[in-house]
DNA sequence: CAATAATAGTACGAACGCGTACAATATAGT
DNA sequence: ACTATATTGTACGCGTTCGTACTATTATTG
């Protein structure tokens, strides 16, 4: 049973870093979610929900809620596919795209100055040991 | 900027437990935060709000509702602390004491499955690597 | 001792997050 | 072509999470 400790510390790492996150995104007006999906949607011509999904790993009820309060924003427009009817194309408006360019380089900033603290090594170290978990936690599941 | 991957692998891997953790919950017809009150309370003779918010680490406006629905599945109980009445009791009922009894054991039982598979070095240098970033970001707030 | 500050819980609103059900459209299989 | 199946997004309900405001009580302090 003396795996505990790391799952606590799991847990109490992610949600210090979900805090830490927050607390910069929210000075911006944006929510985390929101953030993220503009995030995704820059740089790029347009993505359909299922897409979007997958970058961020929203299911897709999640992601209509957050992407109607994005559109009364207006930071995103959603129009129809006309390759494919049932998807819809999601795109960053003028607005989202200032908002964008503005908001992600300067929240990646402010995320590198906690990183960096711990170097390249132990950040590698880390990924590392996280990706192993990760797996671990999907096989189980598998069989 | 080559902290991203890192963070990714934070983000992905806390979901994979979260989604993990909560199949096997569920199962039991409780939710994370439900079943986390529950396993906070068990072996105790009841504890304040403020007590089972800190080891939870839940915000007591949480709390509130979690404890509720608990209330009304009876299986806690809240009666009121003679010496603070501004503070409640919440004790396990009977009930309450045969989920714990039951779940608690089956869902560590349940876990240790999956985090065996890292072995204890693994696991031992990822909680190290884990209080580290989260240091990091809590220093990185303070000044 | 009275005024003020701190603390314990609850109430409430906004936003997620997930699962299920659903309508519209596409794709396969026959 | 026609039906069965799969995919896309939305609708909706339940539960969580947070922040803020509020009530009731306890501590502090002038």
């Amino acid at each position: 049973m003396d795996f505990l400790p790391t799952l606590r510390e799991l847990v109490r790492t992610y949600q210090a870093f979900d805090a830490f996150s927050d607390r910069h995104i929210r000075t911006l007006g944006l929510t985390m979610s929101q953030f993220d999906v503009i995030a995704t949607l820059g740089n790029t011509a347009g993505l359909s929900c299922r897409d979007i999904g997958e970058k961020t790993l929203m299911v897709k009820g999640t992601l209509t809620g957050v992407l109607d309060r994005l559109e009364k924003k207006q930071l995103i427009s959603r129009t129809e596919n006309p390759q494919d009817k049932r998807s819809v194309l999601v795109q960053l408006t003028p607005a989202g795209q200032r908002v964008f360019a503005e908001a992600f380089p300067a929240h990646l900033a402010y995320l590198e100055v906690a990183f960096r603290r711990l170097g390249k090594q132990r950040l590698a170290t880390l990924q590392q040991e996280l990706a192993a978990l990760r797996e671990a936690l999907e096989q189980t599941d598998k069989p």
